[in-house]
DNA sequence: ACGCTACTTGCAAATTATTTGCATTTAGGT
DNA sequence: ACCTAAATGCAAATAATTTGCAAGTAGCGT
């Protein structure tokens, strides 16, 4: 008798194969740990994560790129020298980085959807807006003691 | 007679040197460079527009690292896979990024110092907001036709 | 269940971006 | 003019990401 509830595979198959994707194992483990992971991971803590199922850095970064392009993904700027990515959201949220010691915090609620549209009304060069970003910087408690 | 006027040499070596940085031909017309531009700019579009005047790379990495830790400069990320700095206005600014075709433009008047208030108030892990980051990515009206 | 084919992956090498060590030069105080 | 710490140039190192191509595989059709 089959199980008739929708598995986290199910859902991840279905994403990827809705856009277009084969659902490869690579694929499939990427999304699970940026899932589990609740902050934008470097590709660095992604391979760390995979450990001996990690697929060679450039499958990494193919599908990665794929999946952004594609809007599974979202990729996130901490200003630091490489590329962060989170699962998309469809719940905006936006992160708070300690310069100090890297700690992410999400924080929600932020509705920039007025100040978007008033940014439209505004130009008369751009038509519209497809992602943004919005990332606080600064200190944690405990770096901030020091 | 000498003329009073405050000139632009006068305003630049001065804010080098508060921040104890020796004003040097390179770092001066760095910041010229960067002032006139009305768009934060890539190593690379620095370098070209500094033509033959233009000092090693090294020096310019090693320049607008220091200015920027030292507040003159900001960081600005476009998602690609290199920095962007412009000068730091003390009046914040935001920027509209065409993906399509590089175009960018400044937004003003979005004040997020409530927004940012209300996120430090949420969060039980962060102390101060030092620096932040604010853009918008979308489509020109002339890339949006195609 | 089996084969076919376009989409994927692995591997190695290339590119791009940025940093660093060290010898030489220079801005700015004395 | 002179001295010294700070800055620069050069070359080589490191980090991040991309690419070409041969080999592998998901999923459609049978």
């Amino acid at each position: 008798m089959k199980n008739l509830r929708i598995t986290e595979q199910d859902r991840f198959r279905a994403l990827l194969r809705t856009a277009g994707f084969k659902a490869t194992p690579a694929r499939m483990r990427l999304l699970r740990i940026l899932e589990r992971a609740h902050e934008p991971l470097s590709v660095e803590k992604i391979t760390k994560r995979l450990g001996s199922l990690a697929p060679d850095m450039a499958t990494i970064y193919r599908s990665l790129r794929n999946l952004h392009a594609a809007g599974i993904l979202r990729h996130v700027d901490f200003k630091h020298r490489h590329a962060h990515y989170e699962i998309n959201d469809p719940k905006d949220h936006h992160h708070f980085t300690c310069t100090n010691c890297g700690r992410i915090e999400n924080f929600e609620n932020c509705d920039l959807s007025k100040l978007i549209a008033r940014a439209l009304k505004k130009t008369n060069s751009f038509s519209k807006v497809t992602e943004h970003s919005l990332e606080l910087f600064g200190l944690c408690f405990k770096c901030a003691r020091k």
